[in-house]
DNA sequence: CTCCCGATAT
DNA sequence: ATATCAGGAG
């Protein structure tokens, strides 16, 4: 790695650069229709790819469209209905949870307060990133997944393992209005080149930015 | 820290 | 067989 990029920031700040080109269109892959369905899909992503979720959301989201079906639905319905995300048991049991006290204290809609959706069952600082950020266009915080943790650490802007510390990293490094950019694109690029098992370096267009750069042969 | 947990890639 | 997937709760 040059020893042009004096501080973490600069890097950090040449790495959103090339991520914008290398991902222009990244968004977020998780289908849904209104921010109750994303809130729903988003609990159903833990541990568990967007595509599994993609595959059990449209069954799900038709038979039970908002916050008050999804309050009402029987939860071994629900059980069998996200059973292949696995943890099944405690996602039917959230999303039922947090819909009983959307549909109860939050007339029906997702709340746009991070406290708020912090009460949520299932809901932590992940999650209602990902919700605030996509729904409402609001960027209360860095979202940070396995990806953003894995490649965030592999990058060295962080020395914490602990995702709300390197959340505390990341708010201080980056804009606030790219905090989302550098989650979606981070998430991309760990999917696409920085997988977990197998970084694939010699394909990484960040390769002169990384210090663990060729490390993984 | 452990537990929850099915599907898939390696 | 084992690690990993847009984590969260006890």
């Amino acid at each position: 790695m040059s020893n042009k990029w004096v501080s973490k920031q600069q890097r950090a700040l040449e790495i959103l650069i090339r991520l914008k080109r290398l991902y222009p269109d990244a968004g977020c892959t998780l289908n849904y229709d209104t921010p109750v369905q994303l809130l729903v899909a988003t609990i159903l992503s833990a541990q568990c790819t967007d595509e599994r979720v993609n595959m059990v959301t449209p069954e799900l989201f038709r038979r039970f469209p908002d916050a008050g079906a999804i309050a009402n639905a029987d939860i071994e319905v629900l059980e069998n209905l996200v059973r292949s995300t696995g943890f099944y048991r405690n996602k039917a049991k959230n999303i039922r949870g947090a819909c009983r006290m959307i549909a109860n204290e939050f007339g029906g809609e997702v709340p746009k307060q991070m406290e708020k959706l912090l009460k949520l069952p299932g809901v932590a600082r992940k999650t209602a990133n990902v919700v605030l950020a996509n729904a409402y266009g609001i960027n209360q915080g860095v979202t940070v997944d396995t990806h953003v943790k894995r490649l965030t650490q592999r990058l060295g802007l962080t020395e914490y393992t602990d995702p709300i510390r390197i959340e505390r990293d990341l708010i201080r490094m980056l804009p606030q209005e790219d905090w989302e950019n550098w989650s979606i694109r981070l998430i991309y690029h760990g999917r696409a080149i920085c997988q977990a098992r197998k970084p694939n370096c010699q394909d990484c267009e960040l390769r002169d930015l990384c210090p663990t750069s060729g490390n993984e042969e």
